[in-house]
RNA sequence: GGGAGCUUAGCUCAGCUGGUUUAGAGCAUCUGCCUUACAAGCAGAGGGUCAGGGGUCCGAAUCCCUUAGCUCCCACCA
């Protein structure tokens, strides 16, 4: 069959992933062999792909198809996880570029548009991971809010509310003033900002009845203005706060302050008289020792708040904007009246100074353009100690181990400082959260109760004292929705329907799954507690190996982002470059945990290896072959040597693998291919132009081919499936991908070294040829001193193009070079120059020397020879002969010029 | 403030339990080649005081201490 010159990925990349789902080659169904899972991280469903994706999603591909060929039943489950607040803003962008405005919606409304966004959007990444030649069991494919993963959720709310895990709780928390839903303490990220310090006069309020006594002591400082009156100073980041200040604190033991003890004093501008208050908590050194007190808005405030008896006084609406209670700049941004009070301040004479800070703001993880704001709130939340303890120990005891191992520290840490989860979400699109509540008297304390289901809810409402005969029009279900991760957590085991059923055939055949490929950034928000459901409701780890992926950087180093456009569009590198190619392109520089920089060059060098495969089974598939002919004596050395490496290499590669260090694996099989396969076994093997090869040596050589292709299928599915069906005739539903990986069969390592030495010899003539301007097409004559299998002349002979290799040493002018302690020379009538020549043996001969000083040394000192162990020291004495066996070889072919 | 990690060739990284010559790979560079599979290629070559300093040891890129620089994570200092 006639090859194209070129390969063309995308031809036959739409071929095969098309034949591939035809014949549906990726589902699994629990059988007989051994179970290999992967389940996806699922990508928000309204995302595209990017080369995180690529990067994450190549490598679990790798690993599925090498399980699979491992003779495993693989299974890689795909979905996509609703995102509450990612998709749900983008749904109220929408809307609001329609003139539409979420609150004008009722939730059914607002749901039935949500939907109609993800019908349009979901599948688009699911698609994309097509391109890159995933192989997911697509028939698998979830959705988190699908109708079992959303039942699963609710059955796990009761539950864990049913084990008293779950409670309702009035805590400061994190208000996305955008999203305007509350967040968890890890879903806000804190960035580094410069910002300012104001530092505002809060004036004595209450000279007049309690004058101002300086207490005399060092270190007091008094501020007065020009009339003498008495004034602290507090220095703040946030003066657009102060309409909540119902305190000011200083520390008792602070000197510069001690003289305000006892006294009241004067918010600024709002003029409400508040009392000062003595804390330790507050830190002499800061500012100026005088910390304004914001029991509403700032999270030590309001521990400060509750000590002390101060009443709070919540100035901000949920939208950032300034509430009625606020009393001034009422339904003004937060940061524009920031910006407007320092002005009035100023202007009142309330400003001292305003100098550069730097601090650390928290913004929404998802949303990172609107800092957050602590709000007190009553919410839904998970106690975490019991996950906390029961998701350490397979971690710490390996019975999960993470790649690379560093991670472990930051998952003890994170779990032995556990804080309670914040699961509820003031959004509408997720899963609801089961919970009703009841009605109640003014001023009362709430009462609800949690049901799979409006009926059970109804029924356990009326099992309540005084609600005997409640209508189920009187319960009031809560707005709220579940935290994204409430539904992610169960993945592995939702996945199967572990939850909804438990003990179910799927279930207990793919759980636990084997290896979880995910980034770091997630290890919190999703691994742990992974582990915590799994643990909690399958009694068993979801998952054995971790694989922790780095980011994606460009080449310099920076991450990928819209805003810098540093970021390549991966289908466009797909349908430039072949997936194959950018599959490999990935994977080059990516060991476990490593942060990727990636650069075009590498995905080039993955196209140039499928070139480098296509055009050598175009050589191999257009030789003719002769049955009748017996092997000439190099291809029988080349068949031999080459099953030899091939053996040892697939050791090594699934040493590799083992350790998932699936870049060293690409690396082993790329240069098995190119440098051994295609630069010597070839050129070894190949007839002479126009020449038959004979049947014998076409086998093994095809056999070879067919073997590289397996070891090469699991990063590039496509080239290697391509050349795969084109060796030999396949039947319809065939594919490499159900070929069982060769094994390693036994390897000669003595033979292997022979067949170096033979190569070594081979290298050294060409460069010979390099330094002489000598044409490879004109042949030499080679002797040899020392020892080599003389088997393995032919294999020199044409490989160097040399007409006759003898014993000996070459008399007359002549170019000689050492391999080991192999001596060889090349009779070079007409081309040397014996000055330079000499040179050259001169300086080998100098490095030789230096380098036997230098064992010798080392041999010469007593304590090395009776310390170090006798296989080291009988490894110096080789050291020692072998180098004074080349200093000779060196002096001989000098005497010989 | 606490913790983790990194620093090896121009770039990106291996180097695992300290010992296989005087430290490896890929890419890039340089020199020759349009050799009839492949110039996206072939052949050959150059390139490193293993961040600095100290220590342990017969022996250190590897273990320990220390200095410097970088990265990441955690933490409520206004």
């Amino acid at each position: 069959m006639e090859l194209n010159a070129k390969y063309n990925p995308s031809e036959v990349e739409d071929k095969w992933y098309s034949y591939w789902l035809e014949h549906r080659c990726f589902h699994s169904e629990p059988d007989e062999r051994g179970a290999y899972t992967i389940v996806i991280p699922p990508p928000n469903v309204t995302g595209i792909l990017h080369m995180g994706h690529v990067l994450n999603n190549t490598i679990q591909d790798v690993l599925i198809r090498h399980a699979r060929m491992k003779g495993l039943n693989a299974c890689w489950v795909p979905g996509t996880d609703h995102a509450s607040i990612a998709t749900e803003a983008k749904v109220v962008a929408r809307l609001a570029s329609k003139g539409i405005r979420k609150r004008d919606l009722t939730r059914e409304q607002f749901l039935q548009y949500a939907w109609e966004w993800k019908e349009e959007h979901g599948g688009i990444i699911l698609e994309q991971l097509k391109k890159l030649g995933s192989s997911c069991d697509w028939d698998r494919t979830a959705f988190t809010m699908d109708e079992k993963r959303s039942e699963s959720v609710t059955k796990v709310f009761v539950d864990l509310y049913n084990k008293g895990l779950i409670y309702r709780g009035l805590r400061m928390v994190n208000w996305d003033p955008k999203a305007q839903t509350v967040l968890s303490t890890e879903e806000v990220v804190y960035r580094d900002e410069k910002s300012k310090l104001y530092h505002l006069r809060y004036y004595v309020a209450d000279s007049d009845v309690n004058p101002v006594k300086p207490t005399g002591e060092e270190g007091e400082v008094l501020h007065t203005d020009e009339q003498g009156r008495y004034y602290a100073v507090v220095a703040t980041t946030r003066p657009e706060t102060i309409m909540g200040d119902t305190a000011m604190c200083i520390n008792p033991k602070d000197p510069k302050n001690r003289w305000l003890s006892g006294h009241k004093v004067t918010v600024p501008l709002v003029g409400r008289v508040i009392p000062v208050i003595e804390d330790r908590y507050v830190d002499i050194e800061f500012g100026t020792g005088c910390l304004k007190v914001t029991p509403a808005h700032d999270v030590n405030d309001y521990a400060l708040g509750k000590t002390h008896n101060l009443e709070t006084i919540d100035i901000f609406n949920p939208d950032g904007t300034l509430s009625e209670a606020a009393g001034l700049y009422v339904g003004m941004d937060r940061m524009d009246v920031r910006k407007q009070i320092a002005a009035d301040l100023e202007s009142a004479s309330l400003l001292e100074k305003v100098e550069d800070y730097d601090n650390k703001v928290g913004y929404s993880e998802r949303n990172q353009d609107t800092a957050v704001e602590p709000r007190l709130c009553r919410q839904w939340f998970l106690k975490m100690q019991h996950f906390a303890d029961i998701a350490l120990p397979p971690v710490l005891e390996g019975k999960i181990k993470f790649h690379p191992s560093k991670y472990v520290t930051t998952y003890r840490n994170w779990l032995e400082n556990i804080q309670d989860w914040c699961i509820s979400r003031q959004l509408w699109w997720g899963h609801r959260i089961p919970a009703w509540f009841l009605p109640v008297a003014e001023g009362e304390e709430e009462r609800f109760v949690v049901a799979l289901n409006a009926e059970e809810a109804l029924a356990k409402a009326r099992q309540i004292k005084g609600y005997e005969n409640i209508g189920a029009e009187e319960l009031v279900r809560d707005e709220d929705a579940l935290d994204t991760w409430f539904s992610s957590w169960l993945w592995p085991v939702s996945l199967f329907d572990g939850i909804n059923n438990p003990g179910n055939k799927e279930i207990s055949y793919y759980y636990p799954t084997n290896d979880l490929v995910t980034g770091p950034d997630i290890i919190f928000f999703w691994v742990a507690r992974m582990i915590m459901a799994g643990e909690e409701y399958m009694g068993d780890v979801p998952f054995r190996n971790v694989y922790f992926t780095g980011i994606v950087r460009d080449k310099l180093g920076r991450k990928m982002s819209k805003q810098l456009g540093n970021s390549p569009d991966p289908l466009g590198l797909i349908a430039k470059y072949g997936a194959d190619a950018v599959r490999m392109g990935m994977l080059l520089c990516s060991s476990a945990g490593n942060d990727v920089l990636y650069d075009d060059s590498q995905v080039e060098q993955g196209r140039n290896f499928c070139g480098k495969i296509w055009n050598s089974w175009r050589l191999v598939s257009g030789w003719s072959v002769d049955e009748n002919a017996r092997p000439g004596e190099t291809a029988v050395q080349a068949v031999k040597w080459f099953d030899n490496l091939l053996s040892k290499t697939i050791q090594t590669v699934e040493e590799h693998y083992s350790k998932f260090r699936i870049s060293d694996a690409l690396m082993a099989v790329y240069k098995l291919f190119w440098d051994d396969y295609c630069s010597w076994y070839l050129e070894m093997v190949k007839p002479a132009y126009g020449q038959p090869i004979d049947g014998e040596t076409y086998n093994a050589t095809v056999n070879f081919f067919e073997k590289l292709l397996k070891l090469i299928h699991p990063v590039m599915p496509f080239i290697t499936e391509e050349i795969w069906q084109n060796i030999r005739h396949r039947e319809e539903g065939a594919s490499i991908m159900f070929e069982l990986s060769p094994a390693a069969g036994e390897w000669d390592d003595i033979y292997l070294k022979s067949f170096d030495l033979a190569r070594e010899v081979v290298i050294g003539v060409r460069g010979i040829r390099a330094q002489k301007q000598i044409s490879p097409k004109e042949s030499l004559s080679l002797f040899l001193d020392g020892e080599l299998d003389a088997q393995l002349y032919p294999v020199i002979s044409k490989l160097a193009n040399i007409s006759k290799v003898e014993r000996g040493t070459a008399s007359g002018a002549s170019a000689s070079f050492i391999v080991d302690t192999l001596k060889c020379s090349v009779p070079l009538e007409g081309f040397i120059d014996t000055s330079e020549e000499k040179a050259k043996l001169q300086a080998e001969l100098e490095y030789q020397r230096k380098f036997l000083a230098s064992v010798r040394a080392k041999l010469g000192n007593a304590n090395f020879t009776a310390h170090a162990p006798a296989a080291v020291v009988d490894l110096e004495r080789k050291k020692e002969a072998d180098a004074l066996a080349r200093i000779e070889a060196v002096e001989s072919a000098l005497k010989a010029l």
